[in-house]
DNA sequence: CGTACACTCTATAGTAACTATAGAGTCAAG
DNA sequence: CTTGACTCTATAGTTACTATAGAGTGTACG
């Protein structure tokens, strides 16, 4: 299949996938006689296995590493299992991060309810002030 | 003052401010004989502004859109309002998508403990899988 | 007076993971 | 033989910085 296709099977844009087989994230397929890049199932199911880690947010070089380490046989997965618990310490210290961004911006959206002037804008007079919230 | 020691007492780099100066947060200082950036008091709360908001996740056109809005008197303040509770809502948008993120990774470390070959790896597997998770 | 050193200047490139565009070529149908 | 849908490469743009090269400034010390 041409890469329109694939695009269309993968939910992946023709842009991305060009993008993926320029970092090695897939490898050059073969080419119609009009240099038109012709994939098969087992492109697709690559390009599969990227998507699906990338909507796990891992790193495209996480997913380098995970697509070599998978296509050498008998290696160890401890790697495999290290990489996966350091990336949902990552996913837990952001959402603590956001959440206490969350907070900061109710604090300060409590500073002005109504529609008056900036200059008595408790939002506005916070941002500026030295010690505003916290 | 000059740059660095504007830096040292805001906390940005020497490169961010400048870099604020061309995005046209800052206004360009006057300049010493020898060509150097002096800034004053001014200077140094309009920074620190722009440094609050930023720690606040607000992007640098929210920032800039703050900024003209809170140097026009007399200017309503309702846009601010609006602006802040989008932002809240992005950030709680994103927190949910992080915790649903967590819980599949939770899944996906649970297909396997040990350290076996890669083929046995359930993570690989799951990976690889038409229908892994979800 | 010379020089070593800390500081500053501009311009440019790199980061992550794409997205968008221009300008050209391919291919099938009418 | 031309129209239209598709594809090609190369390049630039996105966000908010960070890092570098190569040059100039300013001051303290000998």
């Amino acid at each position: 299949m041409k890469i329109g296709e694939l695009a269309k099977r993968s939910g992946c844009s023709i842009q991305t996938i060009r993008y993926y087989e320029r970092e090695g994230l897939l490898s050059s397929p073969t080419r119609s006689g009009g240099n038109f890049r012709l994939y098969d199932h087992h492109a697709e199911e690559r390009l599969m296995f990227i998507k699906r880690c990338r909507s796990l947010d891992l790193s495209l070089s996480e997913v380098r590493y995970l697509l070599t380490l998978s296509q050498a046989p008998g290696s160890r997965c401890g790697k495999v299992n290290e990489m996966v618990d350091q990336h949902i310490q990552q996913v837990e210290e952001r959402i603590d991060e956001l959440q206490s961004l969350h907070r900061q911006l109710h604090d300060l959206r409590n500073n002005c309810s109504e529609n008056r002037t900036v200059e008595d804008c408790g939002i506005i007079r916070s941002l500026a002030q030295k010690k505003g919230l916290n």
